[in-house]
DNA sequence: ATATGTGAATTGATTCACAGCG
DNA sequence: CGCTGTGAATCAATTCACATAT
């Protein structure tokens, strides 16, 4: 069953929320109907995504809720439980230390790091922060696979090269910029103020000029 | 010149992002090869993206930094301050309240709203936190557009109901969950949760159940 | 000589219609 | 009869090649 295409991926990934909520509310079926109401997709959209990945479904009758969940926590990876580091442990960093809700999510925080002498021994939600060269150690021992990237654009590169270094695959990007990463690293950027200025241009954004600029 | 497509809006983002710092560094000019190394796009793309709203650039000696700096903005609607508000002073309201770096982005917080009396009357980065029932009135007299929603998943939908009515066009969702709202009303989500997901797919995802499951 | 702007070609994603199974 | 699973058709995005302007 091939790779799954990335825009595939992320509504998968609603999908499961929206299971997760109907399971807990005790409903036992859902119709591609109902979950793509739920999911603001269309009903065409959830079949094709869902049969991309298997064939989950009763014809006549629609899906099994707990089923689908099980189905689709598999397929995204989501049956083992994955030890997670933050790197740069500011506001943001700190932020997340204190997340109260990873344990229903499967990941757990395993290492909190950062650079700035006066930061390291701090703690950190159940964590002790520890300066960035103690990496590579931790991310073995604790079988770490991917991190949090909460450091200021500026240290943004230098920090991931260090992780790509220690052997995370996996980085999700909190700073606005940019992070080159080699083959087999993936990046997922989380960025706020690029959110804001989308809604800036789907608000506001002028119809552009219509001719040359230029000096 | 006809609106231009979500993907390329994405990229022209990141574009102003490389340009501006570009332009902090002093350089004067770029190449769209340079340009697309920087932001992570093939110099076609970066051509593609840029020729789809304008003529910004020099044939046989590429771009003015500043110029295209410039028309990307006015592309994007950043050449205006636009007003925002936040709704929900949990943990990450308080922290996007206090951040110090919207000025740079052309972003002005003018509210933060909770329904929680405890939170009402409390300090907000430089604002006061206000019952959402007075959100209305600000967004009126403030002319909000904009708003950050960073209340509980099970308040977002009704958070966001209340945001249309009072007129805001564009959501920044932080909740993870999604949020349906009328045509005209734009959705930006900004989830580190389903990015966790998609990296654990990436990561670990299984080549899924090759046969029929269900019961 | 050099690097943009753009039609053409290709690839990929979404929409649809309906066959197939319960 | 109802709703899933899926090939076909449509639509959009990306890649490429090259004519064009400086």
């Amino acid at each position: 069953m091939a790779n799954i295409p990335t825009a595939t991926v992320g509504r998968l990934v609603t999908y499961l929320r929206v299971l997760t909520s109907l399971a807990a509310t005790g409903v036992e079926r859902v119709s591609s109907d109902e979950l793509g109401e739920r999911a603001g997709s269309s009903a065409f959209q959830v079949r094709k995504d869902l049969a991309t990945c298997g064939r989950f479904g009763t014809r006549g009758s629609g899906y099994t809720v707990a089923t689908l969940e099980r189905e689709l926590r598999r397929v995204l990876g989501l049956t083992r439980e994955w030890p997670v580091a933050i790197v740069g442990m500011g506001r943001l960093g700190q932020a997340l230390a204190d997340y109260p809700n990873f344990g229903a999510y499967d990941f757990v925080l395993r290492g909190a790091f950062d650079v700035d002498p006066d930061k390291v021994g701090m703690a950190a939600g159940r964590l002790t922060v520890q300066h960035l060269s103690e990496l590579p150690q931790v991310v073995r021992d604790e079988g770490i696979g991917m991190a949090f990237l909460t450091v200021p654009g500026a240290a943004a590169q230098a920090a991931a090269d260090t992780l790509v270094a220690a052997g995370v695959r996996g980085i999700l990007n909190f700073a606005p910029s940019v992070i080159h990463v080699p083959d087999g690293v993936r990046v997922e950027n989380v960025d706020f103020l690029a959110g804001l200025q989308r809604l800036s241009y789907a608000l506001g954004g002028l119809p552009a000029a219509s001719v040359d600029v230029e000096a």
